[in-house]
DNA sequence: AGCACA
């Protein structure tokens, strides 16, 4: 069993054959580049291209052994290599006498794409990041990853063959973004085919694969808790199990993070039931809770290791907390509980702790005076908006649209019972349009904008308004395609221009 | 830079 194959396999001479092998071709190089190659020498009958695990190798048939030998001996001989795209390219007879197409996958364009990640880190790649990119492309149905030899892998459907040849066409060869990456994540570049499959069988939600047409599904125990795999979060560290109670701690913290600060972050993926926020290890933390894990997950997934405000400023870092109920006592300026509108905004005064204090307190006075006024009617909605709007117009507009229900009411300002429904959390899961995530939908979509009403000091200057551009090589993203989060957005390198290669 | 997807 040992030595048998190993050793034809690398002989420098190769018994004729009107099939050559081609190696290190770009991986640009199409079936029409081979023909042009080829032509010259004879009737190219076949091709093959996109070959091997780098899909840098490819067959070319010719209709007759003497073309082959002419084309192999004009190279022996000629000073020029033979080149595709100016790069050198090594031809030598193959070890096939013809050429034999496996027409069915990788060809034929369908739904589901067969992603495979390249990278030293490529298994640090979450499947959440994987749907982060393909959703700018279109709703991502359904997301499997395994590993082969090939190394990471995932299968990718999306509804239609187009939306999955825009996908295909705008990453194939392409790096994920860095900015969707931890730092130390080395460069993950995605290598595209279709696959032969066109509707993926996901059974559980888990850290493998997921189903985002039916976010009701079981999550895998396996996603839980010890199920074999060692889970690796994108930081490399093991991830907790998941929870519907997010751990969030603040890096750098130049900018004061209040309350309604992390209720209008966190509140972009979901209605939040509870915070409490806390000092540790000198500085702060904070728990937030959701009333389902699912958006935990999605809320943390987008949120982890991104910042606050930009430049750096209050960088979050998520955990799963053990908690799945966080019992809140008062509401003050620290912990609040938004699903028990009769518990009263209290100035840190534990003494009247379970004796509902009808809104005596006015509101403004818990934010010691800040520009920041808040909402002690409902029907003052609406000027509270404008309100944001003179502030920072162009940012209060591009709120997407489930930020208006972000807007924080202090749970003791409600009449009792009186509250629009959007104040009604703890039913429903995320909100969202009927139909869960409509195409063009990405449900993480910048939730990372400056809160504008929110913005407790002087923010460094040019730090606003985030929204740069993408930089992107023009026409290979399509249009209105967007990352989410692009005030993090990292200069060119990440997406690198047609033909990089990775050597340098 | 070394033979076709596991």
């Amino acid at each position: 069993m040992a030595s048998v194959s190993s050793q034809q396999q690398f002989r420098y001479t190769q018994p004729p054959s009107k099939v050559l092998h081609l190696r290190n071709l770009p991986w640009e190089c199409t079936e029409e580049e081979l023909i042009e190659l080829g032509n010259p020498f004879g009737k190219v009958v076949n091709t093959k291209c996109n070959v091997g695990s780098n899909r840098n190798q490819a067959f070319i048939e010719f209709a007759d052994l003497n073309q082959a030998i002419a084309m192999i001996s004009y190279y022996a001989s000629s000073s020029e290599p033979a080149q595709v795209r100016g790069k050198t390219v090594y031809l030598q007879y193959s070890n096939r006498q013809e050429i034999v197409h496996n027409k069915t996958a990788a060809d034929v364009a369908g739904n589901v794409l067969l992603v495979t990640v390249e990278g030293e880190d490529a298994r640090l790649v979450s499947i959440d990041v994987l749907h982060l990119v393909f959703s700018a492309f279109g709703f991502v149905h359904k997301i499997t990853t395994f590993e082969k030899t090939a190394g990471f892998q995932a299968l990718v459907q999306f509804s239609d063959a187009e939306t999955a040849t825009s996908a295909k066409d705008a990453l194939d060869g392409r790096s994920i973004p860095r900015y969707l990456l931890s730092e130390h994540v080395g460069p993950c570049t995605l290598k595209i085919t279709y696959s032969g499959h066109s509707d993926l069988t996901v059974k559980f939600q888990s850290h493998r694969s997921r189903d985002y047409t039916n976010p009701y599904l079981p999550v895998a125990q396996s996603a839980i808790e010890g199920g074999g795999q060692v889970m690796i979060g994108l930081d490399g560290k093991r991830l907790e199990a998941e929870s519907n109670v997010l751990l969030a701690s603040i890096e750098n913290m130049q900018y004061a993070v209040t309350l309604d600060v992390l209720h209008m972050v966190f509140s972009a993926f979901g209605p939040i039931q509870k915070i409490a926020m806390f000092d540790k290890n000198g500085g702060l933390q904070a728990l937030i809770q959701y009333p389902d894990t699912q958006t935990a997950v999605v809320a943390k997934e987008a949120l982890e290791g991104h910042c606050i405000y930009d430049g750096g400023f209050c960088k979050l870092h998520l955990s799963y907390s053990r908690h799945t109920d966080l019992s809140i006592k008062v509401n003050n300026d620290r912990s609040r509980d938004y699903t028990i509108p009769m518990i009263p905004v209290v100035n840190t005064q534990p003494s009247i702790l379970g004796q509902p204090v009808p809104m005596t307190v006015p509101p403004a006075q818990q934010y010691n005076g800040s520009q920041y006024t808040p909402i002690s009617d409902p029907a003052m909605i609406p000027q509270s908006q404008a309100g944001w709007g003179t502030t920072l117009p162009t940012v209060a507009q591009s709120m997407p649209l489930q930020m208006h229900n972000n807007i924080y009411m202090p749970a003791g300002n409600m009449p009792p019972g009186n509250g629009p429904m959007q104040m009604q959390p703890g039913n429903g899961p995320m909100q969202m349009p009927p139909g869960n995530m409509p195409p063009g939908s990405i449900p993480l979509q910048r939730p990372l904008q400056m809160p504008p009403g929110n913005v407790p000091m002087q923010m460094p200057p040019g730090s606003m308004p985030l929204q740069r551009p993408m930089q992107m090589p023009p026409g290979n993203m399509p249009p209105g395609m967007h990352f989410p989060n692009h005030d993090m957005l990292q200069p060119t390198s990440t997406l690198p221009a047609y033909g990089s290669d990775r050597t340098q």
